[in-house]
DNA sequence: GTTGCTAGTCTCATTTAGAGACCTTATGTC
DNA sequence: GACATAAGGTCTCTAAATGAGACTAGCAAC
């Protein structure tokens, strides 16, 4: 008997392995984006603007978190919104949506939590065979 | 008042912004490493051998497929074992905890499903505007 | 007039991923 | 006996993604 996972991935190898035509792929290629969750983490803090964001995570590049940010945009994750002030201040927020896919993540960042020391300890035994 | 998730991002904060030290982002970089999901939902269905996780998905290349089981293994969430055939064949099995970073995924998985269709509708408007 | 802030863009170097040839040992086919 | 095929990879070369950081414009404060 296979269980849910297994029959999503059954579906998508019945449409012909098309990356696309895979949500779950396609939702796991966003959480893949490496900044990806780190941003709307950031955003569930509530809005932020460009640099503030920039300054949050301090290890991104501008260049990525442009990338990332317009991602996260054009899919309907995060609003971004341009004040009219001198100089002009960007502000982005999350989306419903993106609300939404940070609760979805909760049982992974809940995994992530509670596993990580296996992990470590997985990665030393295997360090000394 | 924060909500949970952005609590553990204020920690990993907290600890220096390292990234090894924060649990969800070490999880996260293997959710993220593309290929993992895919390989951990196959051998949902059971053991599988090298070449027959090769055939299940067509677009992994042979030296993925080599990485990403390795570091699986490496992690301690599927596990390895050679037998002495002639030539020598090798299985791959889902280890416990593997089958639970599976069930955590559950939820985004369901998101992936529900949410797809919306995703494709923002990148319409987005493509329009 | 010099510096700093805004939100980026642009270029170049490094890192990562993908395609595919190649390896060894053994079996079945002709 | 020669030839193709299978196993589970490794190796090299190329292509794509990423990171570091210089550079931009317009305006405010010093």
């Amino acid at each position: 008997m296979r269980d849910v996972q297994q029959n999503r991935l059954d579906e998508w190898k019945a449409q012909g392995f098309d990356p696309t035509a895979c949500p779950v792929r396609q939702v796991l290629d966003h959480v893949a984006a490496k900044w990806t969750m780190l941003i709307l983490l950031e955003l569930a803090n509530g809005p932020a603007r460009f640099n503030a964001l920039g300054r949050a995570l301090p290890d991104i590049s501008k260049r990525m978190l442009t990338q990332t940010l317009r991602d996260l945009e054009r899919d309907g994750l995060v609003t971004r919104e341009v004040f009219p002030t001198k100089p002009p201040s960007v502000e982005y927020t999350l989306s419903p949506m993106g609300q939404s896919l940070l609760s979805a993540m909760d049982g992974l960042f809940d995994w992530a939590n509670d596993n990580f020391d296996h992990i470590k300890q997985a990665r030393d035994v295997y360090a000394q065979g």
